[in-house]
DNA sequence: CGTGTAAGGAATTCTGACACG
DNA sequence: CGTGTAAGGAATTCTGACACG
C-alpha cells in the first residue's frame, strides 16, 4: 500500500533494450505482443517505448506461455478473464465500502 | 525483505534522460555528481549510464541540499558519516547474531 | 565551484517492409 | 503466425573542452 513501493513497480522508465535484456526476449517479439495487445508501454514525447517491472513481468509470464505453444490470441483472452476477475473484485470492495460507510455514517455522524 | 521488492528499488535500469525528468535537474548536473562521488550509476557493455530508483531517489535529496548552498564536498562527507553508521550497525547485527548462534548451538546442538 | 553549451561520434530506437512458413 | 533482418532517419548518450564567475 506504500504509494513509492507501487510507483516503482508501475512507473514505465525501461526503454526496449533493457527490457530485452531484463526478458531474453528480442526487441522484435516485444514490439510483437504489444501489436497483439498484450502489453501497453508508455511512449515519450519522441515516440521511444518505455516499460515498468511490472511489464517486464508480464512479458516473462508471455514468455513461458508462448514456449508452451500458445497464441498470442489465446493469450490476450486470457488477460482479459483476469482483467474481467479484477473488475469484479473492484465492484465488490466498492460495494463493501458503501456497506461500511452507510453503517458508519448512521452510527457516528447522524447528521 | 521481498527480493523481488528489493530489486525494483536497486536495479539499475534508467537512463539518464529519465533520471533527468524523475528529478528535475540537468543531465549535466547528474554527470557532475558523479564526478563527485555522490552517485554510482552501473555502465552498459557501451558505456551508458543506468540508474535505480534508489538513485533517483538520492539525487532528489542532493538536488535539495544543493538548494540550501551546500558544497559537494560537504554532501560527500555526509554520506560517508551515514556509510560507516550503517557498517557500525551492521557489525552490530553480525555479533548478535553471532551471540544468538552460540546461544542456540549450546541448546539444541550440544555435538 | 557548479553548470551551460557546441562538437563529433557512437549506439539506440522507430517504422514499414520483405522473408520464411 | 511469429520472428529475423536490412534500411534510413531521428533522438540519445558520451567525452573533453571552453565559458562564466
Amino acid at each position: 500500500m506504500d504509494p513509492s513501493k507501487q510507483s516503482y513497480l508501475t512507473k514505465k522508465v525501461i526503454s526496449i533494450g533493457v527490457v530485452s535484456e531484463l526478458t531474453g526476449l528480442s526487441e522484435r517479439q516485444i514490439r510483437y505482443y504489444e501489436e497483439r495487445k498484450l502489453i501497453f508501454p508508455k511512449r515519450t514525447d519522441r515516440g521511444t517505448r518505455k516499460y515498468s517491472f511490472s511489464d517486464v513481468e508480464i512479458l516473462v509470464e508471455i514468455a513461458n506461455k508462448m514456449e508452451d505453444g500458445i497464441q498470442t490470441t489465446e493469450l490476450r483472452r486470457e488477460m482479459n478473464k483476469h482483467k474481467d476477475r479484477e473488475k469484479e473484485n473492484n465492484i465488490k470492495k466498492s460495494m463493501i465500502r458503501g456497506q461500511m460507510n452507510a453503517h458508519f455514517n448512521r452510527k457516528n455522524k447522524p447528521l
